[in-house]
RNA sequence: GCCGGGGUGGCGGAAUUGGCAGACGCGCUGGACUUAGGAUCCAGUGCCGUAAGGCGUGCAGGUUCAAGUCCUGUCCCCGGCACCA
């Protein structure tokens, strides 16, 4: 019988009781593992299927919080099943670990950022090792190395060569706080990402762009095929890219005439509505609203005044709750259409930056131009009458004419009587055909702005000379190093611009003195492609090798949290799709399966140190061990839903580790027990739950991932474990079995613990590749079952038959129950409901 | 406003196809072992009721022999998007 020595430093446990002690299993195994950097290597020519599992790097902030460790443990859990399943696994780690807190930090500790960066690493490395992560470290990625950023570059030179990288000067986001350039995708309800507080400002900077709109049509289409994505994620992303077909129509300015008429391009998803038009509403920072009030101070105060309402609008971050208001500006415009005069308004309602900042507005079929025409007395005239059985509901209000329901022109020339969708495309062409407009097709995704005025991060490998202008880099000169000891102020501007040696270079072209381009590229270029460098991490002539590529890919599991949905998770399929077009990869998308886990909560608040309810990993590894620390972030809740971490419920998880541990070591080597399977009730009761939890396990991998119930599973394999053991002796073949698969289904969870407890059962090998236990469904199977006995829906008893009995059994079974028998007395029996294996439910009168 | 997800004991959560609501864990109560118990083992634990029994899955209806699960309406919470023309 196994035996625990007594710990110095606890109190004195009485000697023959056997003790799961953490610290020491897990302290031995990790030294073991810290041996042989290739345990979790992928195999390099295997027959095997492969398997590519990954987790979302994180930044090297300093130190893992729980909603890594959760991350990570989904994963872990993942690859070592897939490895037990015998497949050829990729489970790779890295570092994405440019960006601004290196640098804040900088600042503020006056250490170097690479210094900073490098020392959080190698802490949270240390932290993943210690959790027993299954990585395969020889395939570490680090972004903020040459080795890495250096094909940030080269794939930059490669989108310039095709157009897809391009220069230009344009209102921008800046947030003061991180002192530089933001994308779209980094403005979240007019704040900045990582400054709640923080409202984004507009600048105009000549800024580095790549052209992801290109690919608008295939990232929004590709969508349908993301089966394995969760349609959270593709719902925002299609959100995101919001794609609106309509038509442009011109409207000309009226003006004297023979006098030279501006033109005002409306963008409308209606326009069959265009009869009803009557008025013209321009965002109040549209272009020609310059020249309407060049001579009217009064018009450019009010104008002014609707400019601070929008800016006021996205500060609070509800531009839809502001209230409409708009100028006249005495002005007018020809409907193309129908000739008319309309009058012009500048209102706070019209953004300039969605489709071309005017609309023509309806006010009969638009609810925002309706409430506006209401407010200010226009006209509001009708072009549509809806299909009869919209008609009582939409016209709940009869004194005004409104309705946003498809139907029948009316008042609209000669297109009265067409349906709207008919008319849409009859008017487009009209439009197309006399030269006034056309059908097109607008998006709210927009380019994507790379330039960062920060230092930590990749440089841009791009020259300025006087004579010859925009000159790449040559590709034979990359890396462009970033260079250290640099002085780092929020003083304004990129760093980089004040160190002279970084900035002085030769234009490659004409040999004369050129500039460097001194800002750096967004952080989520790194991550855009990091996940291709695994599979050939240590390639020096190119970012990867094709067919390594294609081997892997695309990625079978990505877990991650859903806050990247639309920044990394977008920017990297854009990635996949230009590195396809280079002829590089043969994928379209990168990632097969999705998975987004909830995050971990602590008294219904998010963990922040403002707060208070931060739980450290190293804390909860140093009291309950790494093993309880993994497990319990499976167990708490599902995975896909948040998690309130309660200390409680580790001690719990502590306590099964420990009642498998004490389980096993005690019958490690089972007696000479004369009880047979065949002839022991108990025996067989155990061998059914033993393959009915199996089946559990295996189930749950292979479908909703509900680990949670995984680990119940097995808690109630154990407890059916102890209450037999106390009874009698299990038969020694039968212990055997049990012990071993049991440690088996634990080995994805509790690595640590399944590692000591292999040996302990004399197993040799790793525990990685013995195969995953399987069932046998004839051995899982019940004889007996209770079915449960209703009479009028109410449960009146529990009667116990062999679990294929047919209808009449079951029947005769549960009128016999004298429970029932009392509850049906006297009663005439209307009906009864046998569903075998069920229940049996009696309807009496 | 639109699109997702959710609302079940004191708490975290089970219940994959309509079929014993509350698995498993925490907490709590009691017991055993013990010099000791914050270790371990055993038992109990939805609510009301001494009991028989009744009531229970946000709320109100409906379908059904049977509803947490399906249908109609409604309220609340979380996440995303939003004067997107």
């Amino acid at each position: 019988m196994a035996q625990e020595e007594n710990s110095p430093g606890t109190r004195d446990n009485r000697p023959d009781e056997i003790r799961y002690d953490a610290q020491r299993i897990e302290a031995k195994w990790s030294e073991i593992w810290q041996q042989d950097d290739s345990l979790y290597a992928a195999e390099p020519h295997t027959t095997k299927p492969k398997y590519y599992v990954l987790e979302m790097l994180p930044y090297p902030s300093g130190a893992l919080h729980m909603g890594h460790v959760r991350n990570y443990s989904i994963g872990d859990a993942l690859a070592r099943y897939m490895w037990m399943n015998g497949y050829n696994v990729l489970h790779p780690m890295g570092w994405d670990s440019f960006g601004l807190p290196a640098e804040n930090a900088a600042i503020q500790n006056n250490t170097p950022p690479r210094e900073w960066t490098l020392r959080n690493i190698a802490n949270m490395k240390r932290q993943m090792k210690r959790l027993g992560f299954a990585y395969d470290w020889a395939r570490e990625v680090t972004t903020c190395l040459p080795d890495y950023y250096k094909w940030n570059q080269w794939f930059f030179l490669k989108f310039y060569e095709r157009g897809l990288a391009y220069r230009k000067k344009s209102r921008v986001n800046w947030c003061p706080k991180c002192a530089t350039v933001l994308a779209n995708e980094q403005v979240v309800g007019g704040r900045c990402w990582r400054h709640e507080d923080t409202i984004v400002e507009q600048r105009e900077l000549e800024q580095w762009f790549l052209r992801i709109t290109k690919y608008s049509d295939e990232l929004l289409s590709d969508l349908e095929e993301l089966e394995g994505w969760p349609e959270k994620v593709r719902t925002m992303q299609r959100n995101w890219i919001g794609r609106s077909e309509g038509t442009l129509v011109d409207f000309k300015l009226a003006v004297p005439a023979g006098a030279p008429a501006a033109t005002i391009t409306v963008f409308t998803t209606r326009v069959d509505t265009i009869y009803g038009a009557t008025s013209i509403q321009l965002a109040p920072e549209h272009p020609l609203i310059a020249e309407f009030a060049a001579n009217n101070d009064l018009l450019r105060a009010e104008v002014n005044q609707l400019i601070a309402e929008q800016r006021k609008a996205k500060e609070v971050g509800d531009i839809g709750a502001i209230e409409k208001h708009g100028v006249n500006t005495g002005r007018f415009a020809i409907n193309p259409y129908n000739h008319e005069r309309v009058p012009i308004w500048v209102a706070n309602y019209i953004l300039m930056d969605y489709g071309t900042g005017a609309i023509m507005s309806v006010p009969a079929h638009d609810e925002r131009d309706y409430e506006f025409a209401r407010k200010y007395k226009l006209e509001i005239r009708l072009a549509i009458i809806p299909l009869a059985k919209d008609i009582e509901e939409t016209v709940a209000e009869p004194a005004l004419p409104f309705t946003t329901s498809d139907g029948t022109l009316v008042n609209s020339g000669p297109f009265s009587g067409l349906d709207c969708d008919e008319a849409i495309k009859k008017m487009a062409a009209k439009a197309e055909q006399d030269g006034f407009g056309k059908a097109t097709v607008t998006f709210r995704l927009k380019d994507w702005g790379v330039s960062r005025q920060r230092y930590w991060g990749t440089p841009i490998p791009m020259l300025y000379c006087d004579k010859d202008g925009i000159v790449p880099v040559p590709e034979e000169d990359l890396p462009v190093i970033l260079p250290e000891n640099v002085d780092i102020t929020l003083t304004g501007g990129s760093p980089l611009s004040r160190v002279p040696e970084f900035v002085n270079a030769t234009c490659p072209k004409c040999g004369g003195p050129a500039r460097r381009e001194t800002d750096t590229m967004d952080t989520f270029v790194d991550s855009s492609w990091y996940f291709y460098r695994y599979a050939d991490a240590k390639n020096t002539k190119a970012p990867f090798d094709s067919e390594k590529i294609a081997y892997w890919f695309p990625i079978d599991q990505y877990i991650g949290g859903v806050e990247h949905a639309i920044l990394h998770l977008i920017y990297s399929r854009f990635w996949t799709k230009v590195m396809r077009d280079l002829g590089l990869i043969k994928n379209d998308e990168p990632v097969a399966r999705l998975f987004t886990q909830g995050m971990v909560i602590k008294g219904g608040a998010k963990m922040s140190k403002s707060l208070g309810n931060v739980v450290s990993p190293d804390d909860m590894v140093a009291r309950y061990g790494a093993d309880s620390a993994r497990m319990y972030s499976l167990f708490a809740a599902p995975p896909d839903r948040d998690l309130d971490w309660q200390d409680t419920g580790i001690e719990g998880i502590q306590r099964f580790l420990g009642r498998v541990y004490r389980f096993v070591a005690r019958n490690a080597s089972p007696g000479s027990s004369t009880a047979s399977v065949e002839t022991s009730t108990a025996a067989r009761q155990i061998q059914r739950k033993l393959h009915q939890t199996i089946k559990r396990v295996t189930d749950d991998f292979q479908g909703r991932w509900h680990f949670n119930t995984c680990i119940s599973a097995t808690m109630e394999l154990v407890n059916e474990l102890y209450s037999i053991e106390a009874a009698e002796s299990i038969p020694a073949s039968l212990l055997a079995e049990v012990q071993r698969d049991l440690v088996l289904l634990l080995a994805p969870f509790a690595p640590y613990l399944a590692a000591e407890l292999w040996e302990m059962l004399g197993q040799k090998g790793s525990l990685l590749r013995a195969p995953w236990p399987k069932y046998d469904p004839a051995l899982a199977k019940e004889d007996e079952i209770e079915v449960p006995v209703q009479v009028n829906g109410k449960l009146r008893g529990l009667v116990s038959v062999p679990a294929d009995s047919v209808q009449a059994v079951l029947q005769a079974s549960a009128m016999a129950d004298e429970k029932v028998k009392a509850a049906i007395a006297g009663k005439q029996i209307v009906k009864v409901i046998v569903v075998p294996g069920k229940l049996v439910n009696i309807v009496v009168r």
